[in-house]
DNA sequence: CGATATCGGACCAATTTAGTCCTGTAAATA
DNA sequence: TATTTACAGGACTAAATTGGTCCGATATCG
């Protein structure tokens, strides 16, 4: 059906209120879903794995809780996407590594992996920043995304998501 | 996962043969299934499915079979996975109805629709004509693709998929 | 007429997803 | 130190989706 999971919407929804409410610093699952109206054990779920590949701090213990581990320019939907979701490519030839059945005999395998890469491309340069803010959205064209010289808010930032 | 489902996966497949090897003009679907390796009523299916959205021609009966209705450059990859897959958007809420529960409380639907925009803009400015291009596939950026002049084979295609 | 093929669905099994829950461990605080 | 809070890490289930098959109807050719 070509969509993202529940995870990854739900966690995008999560990270994009968290970029826009940086206060309180720290706050729990429980609170966090009960803010964005989702459902607690899904957000907690969500949560651990954002906080288990860096995109989070968290704190354990009583007053523990979650906050963002970096500024929001810093954190692409790419990454997002990629830690949520897991590797990120349309068709598993895409990927390039030896998985599919037919390769060798496949005719599109190289173009899916251009085609891959454009999505790719294209969903890091949109960051957790500009999900929140209100000029973003509104009358953008594609080409002013793709094209666009990155502001300053988010100039130097150049990062992957870090393995593990 | 971020997919796209088998039936897309293998449209492509098929319609990038069809466009690579033009004669004979009009084979049947037991023929094509067994030229690209892939299971025949799969293959049945899916062109069954492009033929009632017009990016085939079918005859029936003796002697049948299917052929592009139009010329490789006239079709893109979004369309064949519109076709195939469905309206496309990342999340409900990037189709901008009113499908998605969490309307009005939501504070990212509006960066959702332009993602959504991004990405399937991407794909409209990949044809059918690039897939089978062998110049296509090699060291080419994301900007080139995204950026590029059209060149002249598809320079005044702008056409959406028909509705139905 | 009879053979060939598409058309349009129904149908099923296997996989994936959405969502819950439980046990363990770390931190704060009284 | 005992207690409580809250994250960490998985196992688990039910529902939805997908991949794949099959069939009766219809159209075409010879
Ligand atoms: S279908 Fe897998 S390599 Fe092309
Ligand atoms: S989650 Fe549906 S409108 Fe944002």
């Amino acid at each position: 059906m070509f969509r993202l999971s529940k995870v990854s919407d739900y966690g995008i929804v999560v990270l994009a209120h968290l970029a826009r409410n940086p206060v309180p610093a720290s706050r729990n699952a429980r609170e966090i879903a009960h803010e964005v109206q989702l459902p607690a054990p899904m957000v907690s779920k969500i949560l651990k794995s954002l906080a288990r590949q860096g995109v989070l701090e968290s704190q354990r213990g009583a007053q523990g809780g979650y906050q963002l581990a970096r500024p929001p320019e810093a954190i692409t939907v790419g990454q997002m996407i990629t830690i949520l979701e897991g590797p990120m490519g349309l068709t598993e030839c895409a990927l390039g590594a030896d998985l599919c059945t037919h390769e060798g005999s496949c005719e599109v395998q190289s173009s899916w992996q251009l085609i891959n890469r454009v999505i790719s491309d294209a969903l890091q340069r949109v960051t957790l920043a500009d999900l929140i803010d209100p000029a973003f959205d509104e009358h953008l064209s594609t080409d002013d995304i793709l094209n666009r010289v990155r502001p300053t808010r988010s100039s130097s930032v150049d990062e992957r998501p870090e393995p593990n």
